[in-house]
DNA sequence: TTATAAGTATTACATTGTGATACTTTTTAT
DNA sequence: ATAAAAAGTATCACAATGTAATACTTATAA
């Protein structure tokens, strides 16, 4: 609608892309009409975009419903990514091997704004399907990998973050309780772990360890989720925290501890 | 440059995409006039679409090179991509459980046009970064996920798809004699399952069964990559041919066998 | 230090995207 | 089965928006 920075910014272009953003977990499939409610734009525009898009390889489009839908290139977008993030390189191959030496699900996930993003995953149990597909955003700080982040933040700065960041309630345990959420980050500070229970699903349990970025604070989290039926607490760190906490200081870029 | 459908086409949008498309394993972070060179587009309107890109979150900026990165959107972009793919939330846990029971890397790849694309990945051995990732994109002529799709169509179709379709140079023993990829496909179209060593890296053998489409042509494959040293292609017929057709099979949406 | 290249900003112009409208097809309700 | 409503498709006149040239600034190389 409303051009941002004027003459620098290219409309058409942001419309599209506002095609592309709506498609997601709960609109994976859509047609014109939804695209348009969905999006805001208007019905022509929308023809127009969409209709780019699919020549363009970036839609695939149901010739029976005449519905849209992510094609392969969203996937090619992914893979490019994944040159561009000097970590991932890096912690491929240490992940592997962790998830390997303890058979349990790793993950690696990033900050990203106000949340982390999952950008590695390597799932060893059958779990549910959002935790073993990549690119999955969550509020930073209702996760473990997030938390194990923040806490190596200065002080002030993870306690404005604890203070305005987004919160979301999952299960019913989810902790929306902010001053919870702070002593928990505090804790994870001196002892250099997150651990966390049933934030995201039932009977999980995760365990985090920040991976330290030159400057000392952390922007990527290496993180172990398992099911509390066949783990508790202490077997966990006794277990699982030392090989996690190795890992995540081996793909540091300073190696710091 | 110039449009396509006409006035159904918006251009601003397609030169948009293929800044977008212009990253690559190769080009992982390009400047403005990298990004220019790269895509043919002049620097005035590269400009333009960058700095949209940015603005958006679909561009990263290194503030000090002032280099263009892909960012954390992409991932994004293939969250979405996998709750559009029904054939992903169906396989997901059956590849992790075959994984698991075999120890070995474990692929999921499609038919995206004449190539094909892993879609899942589930590595269990530390291997080259490329092979660790999705949305890799390879000719399917030269894998055996591609020669096992093939295999399931009808003989003239994919004898046409043998004459035609592009064939790539991986290792000094990829083959490049359409006629010896003729005769392997027809052998996989007897056995139900393709095997190949050497194709896209030297010491690596590849194993891969169709999953079966309502249609009775595959557009997918369950690939396991082994490496031969530790392995020879008896050894796989035996332990893990059997296990990865039973899984191909569940996958399949029709469960034909 | 100068020269060259790359990034950034501005502007005048007309190409290109806009959104209204009308037409066709599909879906839903009666 | 038929009508009514909704969704998809096509066309068009207008001017808003993207264009590319140019000039200015900042980096990099000679």
């Amino acid at each position: 609608m409303t051009r941002k920075t004027d003459t620098l910014y290219v409309n058409a272009l942001a419309k599209g892309l506002q095609v592309l953003r709506a498609f997601d977990e709960a609109n994976s499939e859509m047609s014109l009409s939804q695209i348009a409610a969905r999006t805001g734009l208007d019905k022509s525009a929308v023809q127009r975009l969409a209709n780019t898009l699919h020549l363009e390889g970036f839609l695939e489009k149901d010739s029976g419903t005449r519905r849209f839908r992510p094609s392969h290139a969203w996937l090619e977008l992914a893979y490019a990514y994944y040159w561009s993030d000097p970590l991932v390189p890096q912690a491929m191959p240490k992940l592997i091997e962790l998830s390997q030496q303890i058979g349990e699900t790793i993950n690696m996930a990033e900050l990203s704004g106000e949340h982390i993003i999952y950008v590695s995953r390597l799932p060893t149990k059958r779990s549910y399907f959002a935790a073993t597909i990549i690119g999955r955003k969550l509020p930073a700080l209702s996760t473990s990998a997030g938390r194990a982040i923040l806490s190596t933040w200065p002080e002030a700065e993870w306690r404005a973050a604890v203070a305005d960041w987004p919160l979301k309630s999952f299960t019913p345990r989810t902790t929306l309780d902010r001053d919870e959420i702070a002593d928990s980050i505090a804790r994870i500070a001196q002892d250099g772990y997150a651990i966390s229970c049933n934030q995201m699903i039932l009977n999980e349990i995760g365990l985090a360890a920040p991976i330290w970025g030159p400057d000392g604070r952390a922007r990527a989290a290496v993180q172990c989720s398992v099911s509390s039926y066949r783990w508790d607490e202490d077997m966990l760190r006794e277990k699982v925290l030392p090989v996690l906490l190795e890992t995540a200081n081996a793909i540091s870029p300073m190696g710091q501890g």
